[in-house]
RNA sequence: GUGGGUGUAGUUCAAAGGUAGAGCGCCAGAUUGUGGUUCUGGAUGUUGUGGGUUCGAGUCCCAUCAUCCACCCCA
């Protein structure tokens, strides 16, 4: 038996990796334009960052961890998201001595264990953001306006943008004894789940499925009802910039969000028709994560985006990515005694930058052209006896179906001419 | 972790318990050194794996693995 991939995981392909670049170039774009920088983190970290900083209680750290003790006996955890790794380095680099606020982005692999399925899968990549040392909602503001710019640039449409206030610490202590209050008399009708959540964190009840849960919670006390002054004048003052910069959102007050660190700021982007995994990006403010993780107390927003899920919406919605024809020559060879020549000229194409191949599994003339028409190359060159003695080729534009008896020094400057 | 669907050629899929097939793709040819269309020909399978029922199993049963989808959770 062949070995395959392990579970959950994929091969991205030559033909899939267009869209990949197209995506990374959208990302540079726009970091450069908001002023981020990128970073690259490790893909595993001590467990322990994790723990502390996405929070015990999550599903994720519960449940959905890559934990293994490696040789020297450490406990290593392969990053199921960004945001705590991005925020350990800002922290062990000491950007927070540097003039603030700090602006990164990045993107790559996380890993998550958990059945696979549309839209999910184990190792699955994310483009983030995050932005430090400032409170400021423009940040939060600017941080929205980054997500749903990739998103718009990408081409995708029908984009949902869900926003909410989850409180500081201040508010969600009354939140969270006001809801269980609320919630007290009902304890006995809700699912199991949500009866572990009623002690641990009964904010995401609100988020259950079940429709009796739903059915109890319809009417209990949002975040929003108890938003403190400070928390609701951030809110407020997002939203006025989010409606002066033409954002469109829905206030969603049953927005709650999976990982334990997000204060104020919470948002989704949603989007329709890739299945049941419609959530495409996420993120939010964390005011006490960096100092969490043993940094200063500095306030934090970010945001990251599923790029697998991206692709798929993309593709739902028939999005296409163009890119240019390019210009790039086949070399076919009539027999074996022009191999050598052959050969030569096409290093000497590549070293003036032309792209250029030959025939390297001895075929017909014919079925040199096939191949040639078959993998897109622009242009063929024919070598023979006759060419290597007059030095002077056949080159083929194979769109225009146009044939010239050229040099060499003329086809190189041809090539570059249409390139 | 729970539930459901599906595993047959490179790929998409047929074959109603009785000789494993088609489209696409791939390779070759349609007279001398030129592609896309057309025509002709060709190659390719331990029917996911292991058991069982049967005279006989791709087909029925059991197990196992893989994969897809959904729940949970999240990107």
């Amino acid at each position: 038996m062949a070995i395959t991939r392990p579970k959950g995981t994929n091969d991205i392909m030559p033909e899939e990796m267009k869209r990949w670049h197209y995506m990374e170039n959208i990302m540079r774009t726009i970091g450069q334009t908001y002023g981020y920088s990128e970073i690259r983190t490790p893909m595993f970290e001590h467990t322990e960052l994790f723990q502390r900083g996405v929070g015990e209680t999550s599903d994720i750290v519960e449940k959905e961890m890559y934990t293994f003790q490696d040789k020297g006996n450490r406990s290593i955890t392969l990053r199921p998201e960004g945001t705590a790794s991005v925020v350990r380095a800002f922290v062990e680099n000491r950007d927070y001595a540097e003039a603030q606020p700090t602006k990164y982005y990045y993107q790559g692999p996380m890993f998550r264990y958990s059945r696979p399925q549309a839209g999910r899968y184990r190792q699955f990549n994310q483009f983030g953001v995050e932005a430090f040392g400032s409170k400021d909602p423009a940040i939060d503001a600017e941080v929205i306006a980054m997500c749903m710019e990739f998103f718009e640039k990408l081409g995708l449409q029908r984009m949902e943008l869900h926003i909410n206030s989850v409180g500081c610490k201040v508010c969600r202590p009354v939140h969270k004894q006001a809801l269980k209050d609320y919630l007290a008399p009902s304890y006995e009708e809700l699912c199991d789940t949500c009866k572990n959540r009623y002690e641990a964190n009964p904010l995401r009840i609100f988020d259950c499925k079940s429709e009796t849960c739903q059915e109890i919670v319809k009417d209990a006390p949002t975040i929003t009802s108890c938003l403190c002054e400070e928390c609701t004048d951030h809110l407020n003052e997002l939203k006025i910039l989010l409606d002066a910069s033409g954002i469109e959102y829905i206030l969603n007050e049953n927005l709650v969000r999976g990982l334990d660190y997000y204060t104020k700021t919470a948002f989704e982007v949603m989007v329709s028709d890739i299945g049941a995994q419609s959530s495409i990006g996420g993120g939010g403010r964390y005011d006490s994560l960096v100092e969490e993780v043993g940094g200063p107390d500095m306030s934090g927003i970010g945001f990251a985006v599923g790029l697998e899920r991206t692709l798929l919406s993309m593709k739902a919605q028939e999005v296409s990515v163009l890119d240019k024809e390019p210009i790039n020559v086949f070399i076919a060879v009539i027999s074996d005694q022009e191999k050598v020549p052959a050969y030569q000229l096409m290093q000497q194409l590549r070293k003036n930058g032309i792209a250029a191949e030959m025939d390297v599994l001895g075929r017909s003339l014919k079925a040199q052209f096939k191949y040639a028409n078959k993998r897109g190359f622009s242009h063929v060159v024919t070598i023979g006896n006759e060419e290597v003695q007059n030095m002077r080729y056949p080159l083929k534009n194979m769109k225009k179906k146009e044939e010239s008896k050229v040099s060499i020094e003329e086809m190189i400057l041809t090539l570059k001419e249409e390139a």
